[in-house]
DNA sequence: GGATGTGAAGTCGTTCACAGCT
DNA sequence: AGCTGTGAACGACTTCACATCC
């Protein structure tokens, strides 16, 4: 175990291998292997072991690793052996789809609030497509409701326009975490942390590949 | 210019440099440098004239780059200067959300057909909310709609049990590329191209590196 | 003068190959 | 015998630094 600085690729596929193990577990499969783990990834063994040395031993030699060992050692290293506390902010058609996203549940994500600048205008149709009331609140509250709800991370998916504005607010009720679903680069203070989460750069991505082939 | 291997992280950033370049061009500014390219995109400016020299030398030295010039140049380099044709399989809250989604109009994106296991049960929510009527087919036409309307891209967003189903059926219906929305690690043949846009995971890095703040 | 384009240097991540443990 | 853990080799991407051109 070296504890060098860790890259992050590497963060990344961990949670790939979360994934993984978890259906090994679901399966009853008690032990795999870096070579199995790297095929169902689609990757390399030795990338495995390499990402997984960054944080300790966890295998035996000769045999593999135990995937309920494993599966606990990695949630706890990637910080998922805590609850979460989101917050959605723009709560347009992606919005009210994160609010109804059930994966963000099987991990220990919980959405404790939703904030819209015209909450009276969407809290019908969010309603009735939720089938269940939910309650969303003025963007104006958000420092008050933050503290109060100990807010972790704040889900950005208002318009483009409006990015930058809220992810200032965002920052002001002392909530560090982003993640950003708008085109936008947000600038935010040191210490302030951003993932983009934004699918058309991933979309574009794709076309690239694409063009050159024929159909 | 060079005619390397492109690395993929370049194609990703184009994507980026293409929304600003349009930003720019909409405020009326007619020349930019790498220097603001980069400043604004949070990258260094050699990177940029890097990235933007294995297609070419679009600059000119001493003034920067014209901001129309460059940008239908990365619109014809990323593959965007024709319009491509996508499919949504899938229609539960973020199939639905995808079906709204404005920012794929704007570039050369058009959704020319959402399909479903069950197209009876969804098709009335999905009309509410999108406040039209809205024709979703039974994922069993598949094949026969994606000749018919010429579907380049399918935009996967089903339930994650079903995800290696519903790929290979896409495959079996000539279409080449896929946006995979669900956690599974897609097995293809060579030649069909699979890009992940599943966010958990970005969400599970965002986490990591929050873990270690204090709040 | 000033910003591009690009070899060369530097940094970072991946893969190899094998020693070491079970 | 088999699979992990890891130095060393390799390859890829980034940044520097400067010659080049407008």
């Amino acid at each position: 175990m070296k504890e060098n600085r860790v890259p992050e690729v590497t963060i990344r596929r961990l949670s790939t291998y979360l994934r993984y193990l978890k259906e090994l577990e679901e399966r009853g499969e008690t032990v795999v292997s870096s070579a199995q783990l790297a095929k169902a990834c689609g990757l390399n063994a030795a990338q495995v072991r390499k990402d997984l040395a960054y944080f300790g031993e966890f295998g035996i030699r000769g045999v593999g690793y135990y995937v309920k060992d494993l599966y606990e050692h990695l949630k706890k290293i990637l910080g998922l052996n805590r609850e979460w506390r989101l917050a959605v902010i723009g709560i347009g058609n992606l919005g009210t789809a994160l609010l109804n996203f059930r994966d963000f549940l099987k991990e220990n994500y919980k959405i404790v609030a939703a904030f819209d600048k015209y909450p009276e205008k969407v809290i019908g149709r969010v309603a009735e497509q939720m089938g269940r009331p939910v309650e969303v609140l003025h963007i104006d509250r958000l420092k008050e409701v933050a503290k109060e709800r100990k807010i972790d991370i704040a889900i950005l998916s208002v318009p483009p326009s409006e990015a930058q504005k809220v992810a200032d607010l965002v920052v002001e009720a002392n909530i560090r975490g982003i993640l950003n679903f708008t085109p936008v680069q947000l600038k935010v203070p040191k210490g302030i942390i951003v993932k983009n989460a934004y699918f058309t750069t991933v979309l574009d991505n794709l076309v690239y590949y694409l063009q050159f082939r024929r159909r």
